[in-house]
DNA sequence: TCTTCCATTAATGTTTCGTTAAAATTTTCC
DNA sequence: GGAAAATTTTAACGAAACATTAATGGAAGA
């Protein structure tokens, strides 16, 4: 069983991914700043740390490169809150796995870790996180994504549905998944569609009529190449 | 008879699977979540296991894992949702013998059920959700069939009925089952004919004389290559 | 031949989706 | 901390897609 280490100062979202992840059959282990980090990380030898970005004591990119520092091969998914987007890239370039933006649901954190345990642990097959469609260049790394070598501005909710999408390529998701998956399951239904229209006129060439982000009537939607 | 364990957390699911393999003439065993799941595999030794993805406590992925881990050679099914691809693709690396989507219908499950045990014994290879027929390809997890390489729209019913028919490759597949497996309760029987002349028109070369979807006068429709 | 079952078409009813605008919420910036 | 800006969500309505019913004639089998 995988044991995760939360590094969280707030204590009410620390006990909220607590909560979720055990519930989800992981171990749970918490610290509330940076110092306490290191050595849990030390103590624990957790298989994945959830990182928030703003911590006291010790900043959390400070205890990310600390750690690639003392050469820790240990799976990092970081926590920001939206408008850290530098604090975001540099904590991806010192090597953390992946980021979830606050706030998040419970649901999209678990899919993460779940993700990012998978990959570490070798298994191929997983969905990449960079594409590569037609005229589209796709890197939800980097927060970007390109269209004709120019780059479109997503908000983060477009983001994660976009993603979500193109990690299914080929395949309809239906609102219902995108909804679990992003939201904590209580949105009204047609709060999809406004996004998904609001990204067709972001995406397409024609937003009346898509080529890439199609609707699969009472199915769902799906994004082809 | 085999015996069945089928890992479930939703229990309206998980009774209707169970009633289905019942008919079959299957010994179901039942489990709702991946620990039951676990110690049910050593007492009940069953011959094959229904795995839904998306279980509380135990993710269905680690009991795939473990299960492999651990030496056995039970033959997995995988259930899984729309839009869980990477899950699925993670799952038959990991070992699975075969997945569906939901929603599916019983029947198909049981086809599904029965084509895993018998190439249990003997050949490997998987052959999900995608079929070819002459000019025919169909792929029912990306919702979509092609002729000639041409892709023929179908509707949401339509798919459900094709994917049915096709299941049951050459065999007549009776009003009442596909009454029961793609609506709940009675609906007119007409309803199904107008379906199928529907998929007639979009799948044959001459809709009046088909040569795919074939009447069995007082029986049903069947589907032949 | 007679009855039952099926094909076929049109029409009606229902659900789902697109689209817009505006309200509510969150974030940014001062 | 508070105003302004951006984003998310809700609401509403029309349009489109789809499902179902109804009705008629024709084919199959007893």
């Amino acid at each position: 069983m995988n044991k995760i280490l939360i590094v969280e100062d707030d204590h009410n979202i620390a006990l909220g991914i607590e909560d979720n992840l055990k519930m989800e059959g992981f171990m749970p282990v918490l610290a509330h700043d940076g110092h306490e980090a290191l050595e849990k990380v030390k103590t624990e030898k957790p298989d994945l740390i959830i990182l928030d970005i703003m911590l006291p004591k010790l900043r959390g990119l400070d205890v990310c490169r600390k750690l690639k520092e003392d050469g820790s091969k240990t799976p990092i998914i970081i926590l920001s809150a939206l408008g850290q987007e530098s604090d975001k890239v540099a904590g991806l370039e010192l090597g953390a796995d992946d980021y979830v933006t606050k706030p998040f649901s419970p649901r999209e954190l678990v899919t993460r870790v779940k993700t990012v345990l998978r990959r570490a642990q070798g298994v191929k097959g997983t969905a990449p996180e960079a594409y590569k469609f037609g005229a589209i260049e796709a890197d939800f790394k980097k927060f970007q994504v390109l269209k004709n070598g120019k780059e479109i501005k997503f908000t983060a909710a477009e983001y994660k549905i976009l993603r979500l999408l193109f990690a299914n390529e080929g395949e309809p998701v239906s609102r219902h998944t995108i909804l679990a998956d992003i939201w904590s399951e209580d949105v009204t239904t047609r709060t999809v569609d406004t996004h998904i229209w609001n990204i067709r006129e972001k995406l397409e060439d024609d937003p009346k009529d898509p080529k890439r982000i199609i609707t699969v009537h009472r199915i769902g939607y799906k994004f082809v190449k």
